[in-house]
DNA sequence: TAAGACATTGCAACGATGTTGCAAAATAAG
DNA sequence: CTTATTTTGCAACATCGTTGCAATGTCTTA
């Protein structure tokens, strides 16, 4: 079942704007992982910088997107799968940072596998990120 | 085998200095990672923010020290374990990130499983981040 | 379609974080 | 002890992200 731009902000109770589409299109049409930076560039002068951060943090806040911890400190963003609800994430899959082109990958037939934990620790969530070379920069 | 902070130092070709004992301490003392913050709050004012910033780089270096990736993209760091040399990290065990105190443990005990990439994917790293409530929050 | 209520945007200013160049001070080598 | 090399501290700067507020745009109801 496949939404639209307007019809998954409707959904997520938003106003539909010029700079939600056109972001939201941006994460629809990359099948990777966007960073603020890139957002930014992409747009060009079209959006406020503070708008773009305002955005991203409305759409994590709804369930559209989620972060992804990278090891090099840069802080990006992907669409979130069906499961994801406002307040609740699910994304248990593993991500691929690419050290040569650096584009981030959600690997989604991988799912995380489950740690042992020590005693009395309790696991909310679990991030795996790999990093190596993709199967375009070889 | 356990070395003392300065044959550490020593072994990787650094000169001893005041700051370089310290926070090297810091990390010997602490079991848990730390970021930037911790140590310059730790330290007062003892030392320029600069140094700081360029000693973790200098431990990052020459393979003393390694990075975390959070997902709340604040960095932090921890000691290596002795198979790390410089330029060449070798740090697999899985790190936990306490939502309730902020603390970030090493898991030495948990080794990151092994994933399954796709067709002309190469690893050359996995971090696993699992976030959750320690032993001490209950 | 028009008007009012409400949400969003852009601007400016600010704080936190991290980097760079250069002179002074500390460390290492002879 | 003296000289050469590193390291430190300071200042200035670049980047990243946040907040308050007025102006603009969107939604709702009639």
């Amino acid at each position: 079942m496949k939404f639209g731009i307007n019809e998954t902000l409707k959904k997520s109770q938003l106003s539909i704007t010029d700079s939600r589409k056109k972001i939201l299109e941006m994460f629809v049409r990359s099948n990777g992982a966007l960073a603020h930076a890139d957002i930014e560039s992409q747009s060009g002068v079209e959006f406020d910088r503070v708008t773009i951060y305002r955005t991203l943090q409305t759409f994590v806040e709804k369930g559209i997107i989620h972060t992804i911890p990278t090891a090099d400190n840069a802080v990006r963003y992907a669409l979130c799968k069906d499961a994801c609800s406002a307040g609740h994430h699910h994304d248990d899959h593993v991500h691929f940072l690419c050290d040569g082109c650096g584009t981030t990958y959600c690997l989604d037939q991988v799912t995380a596998p489950q740690v042992m934990l020590p005693k009395g620790f309790t696991s909310t969530r679990t991030d795996v990120v790999v990093s190596g070379i993709c199967n375009k920069c070889v």
